[in-house]
RNA sequence: GGACCGGUAGCUCAGUUGGAUAGAGCAACUGCCUUCUAAGCAGUAGGUCAAUGGUUCGAAUCCAUUCCGGUUCACCA
């Protein structure tokens, strides 16, 4: 039971002896004690007034007067601000704490609670390399599953591909069009990369064929369109001739974008793009082996950026096997009368009771849409595993979709409705406004992840510290701080937010860092190689007598990291657990450095007694592990030297 | 227009089951390397917590209204 709780159940036990009032130990307020009063932990008692019938410090002080004699165990001594009751927790408390915990390997880990939790995440699409959104959703998919897995769950990571599809077609047709045969064998560019230079060439062709077209229809000349179309773009042009819309920036803005798709689709080569699609559709053995192809050098590639992100998947789902899915239970739906059909044939669903829209589930032509196949891959991946949970982690610009994919499968009573949650995070955004690709500003994940690493090996070698190390370790440094760097840069803000990435920022080793923290470890790991305790005598030692105001500290935090873990699980935020690995390495950086009279406060090699020795050896071999720990968790490595 | 999310120091962010004088980092300024790693430590300065009203012993936190920003409401994924 960990300290809080402690207390709690003491005071409830208390209220009940002093006031004869029943309180649940869970419904007592308790914060951590402001560092300018004595005291760690401090119990609002304000609430208690209403029954004690006396004035808040009165209350406080029989209350904490009790717990004093009752618990002498736990709370050594109390002082009274207010209605603030501060509990000094006895130092034997902490040093039996410590004795028992130091060396605990296992420290915080939760034993299976039988829940099983499935985490999709990455899910990228194929016709682009990585970027720095995906890194946010990367991590935050590792992190979670990581934060889960030690709260007990048993966790699935899966990635869902999204392999198929027009814009898959619009790498394809560029690179048959334009790449004479290139491979990333002969052009020596990694194969997610080169089959994402085929998409841009294709769009850039499409911006050519797309120009001319906006500017006849502009002047009323409609020759590029038919039926439907031709009828709309009329439309669209008279509107856009109107001086009232001339003048509306927004509407104007809304209305060109509107052309701009239009016309597009009327260009010559994504007609060729669409016909590659039906050719796939239709199994044409051409152009599923060329999509075979392809898709595998982008593997490829993003199998190498996974490996250096050092993230990995249970499961692999592919949209080219799932995207038939759905269907069935649109099927299922119509017969139930949960689903209606309009004239055209098309199925829908009728959400406006909820607040909502009507939402298509499969065109007139029987072909399914994006949520049609979202279905059906929900009840795939719940007839695969039967989980209790299902966790998707997507960007927050789809929260709509989400909220009515749960709502039908709800309606449909399927199984796994309800273990759906959606993990939304922010977009990360650059100083400059949001990554666009049209202007270029998208910034590339192994880009990104080559000058992290570069710029820890340019500062660590300016320390001229680790000269004497070998260049294969230092490789590995360095890609523990360049890695590191970029997780945790990615990892400490909520993730439900949105974020500006601001790469000067980013690649800074100082302050709220990984590097900071990993400083802090092979700081400990430096103390731990010169000392060289002899853990059998540690383990028996229980330290008496008094703790300095950061020895105390230190073991107090060292003792959240329990609930830290269950609060990042609670949370599904891995920032939890940031905030508090830099916490606590910048308390233990306060430790190693406080000084009296120029004399280290807290030195291990020159303790003042060999009693004291020991004690900071417990405390300083708790906190690495628990760095350890918690780094890890958000996927970072600490290092022994750096 | 409807729905959802956000607005905390110059910048990036913590802080919400309502609690003490609202905290960090960066940037600026001042100190600290004969003694376990200065990628560090100690300190100074910087705030009408978007605004107004309300609930409360107590509000950055809850409620209402307003202002500002974002996302979304596709027979795209």
């Amino acid at each position: 039971m960990s300290v809080v709780q402690s207390i709690k159940s003491a005071a409830a036990a208390a209220i009940k002896a002093l006031f004869d009032q029943t309180i649940p130990a869970k419904d007592i307020a308790i914060n951590t004690t402001k560092p300018e009063f004595e005291g760690e932990y401090t119990i609002l008692v304000f609430p208690f007034t209403k029954f004690s019938r006396l004035k808040p410090e009165e209350t406080a002080d029989r209350l904490g007067k009790y717990l004093q004699e009752h618990n002498p165990d736990l709370v050594a001594g109390y002082n009274v601000i207010k209605g603030f009751l501060n509990i000094q927790v006895n130092e034997q408390y902490w040093a039996q704490y410590l004795q028992q915990h130091f060396n605990n390997r296992n420290i915080g880990k939760k034993p299976a609670n039988g829940k099983k939790v499935m985490v999709e995440y990455s899910s990228p699409n194929t016709n682009k390399p990585l970027h720095l959104g995906h890194l946010r959703n990367n991590f935050l998919g590792y992190a979670v599953s990581e934060i889960l897995k030690a709260n007990g769950y048993e966790v699935i990571k899966a990635n869902l591909v999204n392999d198929r599809g027009i814009h898959i077609c619009k790498s394809m047709l560029a690179w048959q069009l334009f790449a004479h045969g290139d491979t990333p064998e002969s052009t020596g560019i990694k194969g997610d990369h080169l089959v994402g230079d085929y998409y841009v060439k294709f769009e850039s062709i499409l911006k050519e064929q797309t120009e001319p077209i906006i500017a006849r229809a502009l002047e009323h000349d409609y020759k590029d369109f038919e039926g439907a179309d031709k009828e709309r773009m009329e439309k669209l042009v008279t509107v856009f001739h109107k001086p009232e819309i001339q003048a509306d920036e927004e509407k104007l803005d809304k209305l060109n974008d509107e052309i701009r798709e239009l016309a597009r689709k009327q260009t010559e080569i994504m007609q060729q793009a669409k016909i590659m699609l039906q050719q796939w559709e239709a199994g044409n053995p051409e152009v599923r082996a060329l999509w075979a192809t392809m898709n595998g050098w982008v593997y490829k590639g993003f199998n190498q950026t996974y490996k250096r992100l050092g993230i990995d998947f249970d499961k692999m789902y592919y949209e080219s096997e799932t995207y038939l899915l759905g269907k069935d239970l649109v099927e299922e739906g119509l017969a139930k009368g949960i689903l209606f059909k309009k004239e055209d044939n098309s199925v829908w669903i009728d959400l406006t009771a909820d607040g909502l829209d009507e939402k298509l589930l499969l065109r007139g032509d029987g072909t399914s849409v994006y949520m049609t196949q979202d279905l059906g891959t929900a009840r795939l991946k719940y007839a695969d595993y039967q989980m209790d949970q299902s966790l998707y982690v997507v960007a927050d610009e789809q929260n709509y979709h989400f909220k009515v994919l749960q709502l039908i499968l709800q309606k449909l009573q399927e199984p796994c409705a309800d273990g759906i949650y959606h993990l939304s995070y922010g977009m990360v955004e650059l100083p400059s406004g949001r990554m666009k690709s049209r202007e270029g500003t998208v910034v590339d994940a192994d880009d990104l992840i080559d000058e992290m690493i570069a710029t820890a090996a340019e500062q660590t070698k300016e320390s001229g510290k680790l000269d004497d190390m070998t260049e294969d370790a230092q490789g590995l440094l360095y890609n523990m701080i360049g890695l590191g760097g970029l997780k945790f840069f990615l990892l400490r803000v909520d993730p439900k937010k949105k974020m500006v990435f601001d790469p000067r920022e980013s690649i800074s080793l100082q302050g709220f860092t990984s590097a900071f923290v990993q400083y802090a470890y092979a700081r400990i790991k430096s103390i731990l190689r010169e000392v060289a305790p002899d853990i059998d005598k540690l383990e028996g030692y229980c330290h008496k007598g008094s703790l300095t105001t950061l020895e105390k500290a230190l073991i107090v935090l060292n003792e959240q990291y329990d609930n830290v873990l269950e609060e990042a699980a609670k949370e599904m935020s891995p920032s939890v657990i940031a905030n508090y690995a830099y916490q606590l390495a910048q308390t233990f950086n306060s430790f190693y450095a406080e000084k009296k009279d120029g004399i280290p406060v807290h030195s291990v090699r020159q303790a003042e007694t060999p009693e004291k020795q020991k004690l900071r050896l417990q405390i300083i071999k708790l906190t690495a592990n628990t760095i350890a720990k918690s780094m890890k968790l958000l996927g970072i490595e600490v290092p022994e030297r750096m």
